[in-house]
DNA sequence: CGGGCGTTTGAATCAAATCAATTGGAGTGG
DNA sequence: CCACTCCAATTGATTTGATTCAAACGCCCG
């Protein structure tokens, strides 16, 4: 089972990412620009105009408080939309920050507008990918309020695997490029207790770190991270816990 | 002060927002439809197919999860939409519960869109509620993420204030339709959490009861509520806690 | 008046943060 | 190649903020 086949479910997610992406490309021929890791697309306070898609690679939305504080806000993958943030007010929230090499069509928002006058399909895969954004985000929320930290840490992993499943690529590997203290907080816990919360995962063999830097993880079973986040709610949670 | 002026900026959302609806009551005639406490418009699992806008009154918005656990993941004003997460999966993700009577309009998502492509300026509005929602929920779960207890609390009340504010009523005078225990729920944390949090809040004159019964709150100065909030994040937080 | 629910408040407990020390890997330069 | 530094990560000891458990109060309504 090292390269499981997909399941049903993400393969028809794939296709049709893919075919927004095609549609995308066909219809507003939008330029494509190859980003690597640390590069900045859509810099907080900058004026929006242009709203991104992510065809390869992951990016971390980051926004900066007004005390100079910043967070973690959320992952995007393939298919992924950035920039949502900047229509309401005319100006992007947050920057989005390439966390390893990978590509972005650029669209203009007025262009897409005007474009979807003559094909809604353009409009409704905006919406759609809008719509989406704002549910991903609320399962997010939740996640953070009601799982206590070891569980929060294995949805973390569980929503990264997933997404990479939806993206059509192999989810059994992972490489975080954040650090455990930016997976803190993103997470909102410390990174002294995410640390613990992975040894812990690898201590009841749900992750494996096939290296000898602790930056890959191996998840042999997705599945295996949904018990043990199950596990960590239930009452008599002995074994969840230390 | 007890009727203060508003502030330009929420005068100026209040009109923006009396603006888009009368642009969609012009343009799409939508239904209008009152709605008392209790009433569930949008319920979760129900196939998508129009969108409401909240012209008076309050509702929350309850995700039940797959294991019969609730929660309360957001809170709606006059203004805002209400059923952008089933555009995507087709069906509602979850209630709308209104608080109190109020009434909402009736849009078909379809006609909306179909009406886009010769008023551009209804897809603006859409585009704007959607990215609004977007932005709003990152602030909440910043909030929830990054604050200790009382500050949430405190947070949670200056949203409300706002929400308020931007509607063109009266923020000084908080009535709270949702018990502590809801409260909790959706600031992630235990009723008795929340109440020793309002009543912090009271001894320390942020807040007031006004009536026997401690369900509506006057803030005389939201501004006190924002520098509760920073005294909290301080290191030297010795007054803002206990 | 009495029952029921929501709320407040106190005391004990616990999970996570903080403080602190150590390890380990990557990169640099002698 | 090794010594050195630097930064990320781990692990342990301690503290603390929030939950849990428990009791009492207040309000509403039959």
């Amino acid at each position: 089972m090292t390269t499981p086949t997909p399941r049903d479910e993400d393969r028809r997610a794939s296709e049709r990412t893919a075919a927004t992406l095609r549609l995308l490309s066909e219809r507003l021929a939008p330029k494509r620009r190859v980003v690597h890791a640390g590069d900045v697309v859509c810099a907080g306070g900058e004026r929006f105009d242009t709203l991104y898609v992510l065809t390869a690679g992951s990016f971390k939305m980051v926004d900066l408080t007004a005390d100079g504080r910043e967070h973690v806000v959320s992952l995007k993958f393939r298919g992924d939309w950035l920039g949502f943030d900047g229509i309401a007010s005319g100006a992007y929230r947050c920057d989005a920050v390439a966390l390893d090499t990978g590509e972005v069509l650029a669209i203009r928002y007025a262009e897409l507008v005007a474009a979807g006058a003559s094909c809604p399909e353009l409009l409704t895969a905006l919406h759609e990918a809008m719509s989406q954004e704002i549910g991903r985000e609320r399962d997010s929320l939740m996640s953070v309020c009601t799982l206590p930290a070891n569980a929060r840490v294995a949805e973390f992993l569980r929503c990264w695997a997933d997404s990479l499943a939806r993206s059509g690529l192999r989810c059994d590997q992972i490489v975080l490029r954040l650090t455990r203290a930016e997976i803190g907080n993103y997470l909102g816990m410390t990174l002294e207790t995410v640390s613990r919360a992975l040894s812990k995962l690898a201590r009841d063999d749900v992750i494996e770190f096939p290296e000898k830097g602790r930056r890959d993880i191996r998840i042999a079973d997705v599945g295996a991270l949904s018990g043990f986040i199950q596990r960590c709610l239930e009452p008599s949670a002995a074994t969840a816990l230390q």
